[in-house]
DNA sequence: TGCTGTGAACATGTTCACAGCT
DNA sequence: AGCTGTGAACATGTTCACAGCA
């Protein structure tokens, strides 16, 4: 999905599957936690539950970013917490751009947990000239007409798309012209970018459908499970064709 | 993550891989765009650009739903919108509720992308007494503690958690307790639920976390190939202790 | 002794390439 | 001829189980 690139060649190995950086910052928030509540130590089944993994796969995780466990001890803390930091990027300053400052990019504007991680939201970004200069969590909404300059002056490479559907491409493709190479997109829609522009997608309709779906096998099990015996092998129909019952047409 | 449970023991496969079920949305989305447009039939090789995903895989995903398409044709549009939603569970009615109203739950509540499928918000809950009876989205906000009451008077089995990350466990426990088996959490928090309850997991500075990791190495290897010659394996600082920059602190 | 670190077995997911139907 | 549907090869991710170090 858009993000791997030429693997490295030279020097070490270097090659974090892709499994373990998602689940960095998981065990990031579960060690800085820790970190405050200054707990020197912790044995990877802890640090594991914390996190909500099990721990032969933390311990397999780590063990791509070097040795940083003590055997028969476990990690020390805040060393951890350093090379997790260092690992994802987050010990350096990385301005982001919000662009589309309705609901949802408000929220994102206000939302505590990227600053706290190195992220610093260096402009405010929305096309109705009525919002121009209102500050939101503080910062002064800016005109869409001067994205490009924005994001020069202010080095960004980190754009968050929080646009309706519509507006998410054009303002992808000014993004990406102007030097933007990672895009957070929470528009639902697909976004199209050259190669080496990485995307991220977060779809708050999809998550719900996957839930839907799950939520529809259990009531189906328990209808199954009373009906007793055999589950009448699934809905024939299957053998194709566009009678089965059902007509169609979808609500919209 | 979080959503697997106990195989199907018995009866006969009806075994939709994950990943498929996660991309269902995605091509559901695309062919209701066709079929808004009156586009009859799709080739998977069109639908696939639409979707964003490869063809190939996109047939084999299609593959485990039945055989919906005809060779030397494609699919057809309206039959296979029906057939998704279907799988999908949404040609019924999901009553959900959103629990905590701040920037980012009145977002949710705004947003058109559940309406439209299948999704209805039943109610919204909010803590704050000052926000009960306030409207937002056209739905008056409830209090905590009807929470129970509404969940069973609406027969709500998908809850939304749009609090801090300090409320969400309890309310994810009253959720569940109240009869709730679905939930979509949106509190940077790991949440523990009994068996049979599904989580899933938005977590906006996670995302933004991995693009920084990418980001990170595209730099990295733009240096590398500058500086041309072996990297300076790995800095050395750090030989442990509470010295590093490490921010710290928990979102909210 | 008690933990980490990791090879090896297993499970899941993706891609290829082509047989088979329309 | 043109497309779908799918076995088989491959790639990635997870879990097991234990060797090896503190």
């Amino acid at each position: 999905m858009a993000t791997g690139r030429t693997h490295r060649p030279a020097t070490r190995s270097r090659g974090i599957p892709e499994a373990t950086v998602a689940r960095l910052p998981l065990y990031l928030r579960a060690l800085t936690a820790l970190s405050e509540r200054s707990v020197p130590t912790v044995s990877s089944e802890e640090l594991a539950a914390a996190a909500g993994v099990n721990s032969a796969k933390l311990r397999k995780d780590f063990s791509y970013l070097g040795s940083y466990g003590t055997r028969g001890v476990g990690y020390d803390v805040e060393y951890l917490v350093y090379q997790i930091s260092r690992e994802l990027g987050l010990t350096q300053d990385w301005p982001v751009v919000i662009v589309g400052i309705g609901n949802l990019g408000a929220a994102l504007a206000n939302y505590g947990g990227f600053a706290s991680r190195g992220f610093r939201v260096a402009a405010l970004i929305d096309a109705d000239p009525a919002m121009a200069g209102k500050p939101v969590a503080g910062i002064p909404v800016q005109h869409t007409d001067d994205l490009e300059k924005i994001i020069d002056e202010n080095g960004v490479s980190i754009g968050v798309i929080a646009t309706p559907a519509g507006a998410a491409q054009p303002v992808c493709d000014r993004l990406v012209a102007a030097g933007v190479t990672s895009i957070l997109n929470f528009a639902p829609t697909v976004l199209s970018v050259p190669d080496g522009v990485d995307v991220r997608k977060v779809d708050l309709s999809i998550e719900l459908q996957i839930l839907a779906f799950h939520e529809q096998r259990k009531a189906g099990e328990e209808a199954e499970a009373q009906a007793g015996a055999t589950a009448p092998a699934e809905r024939e129909n299957n053998g194709k064709g566009p009678d089965g019952d059902v007509p169609a047409v979808m609500p919209a």
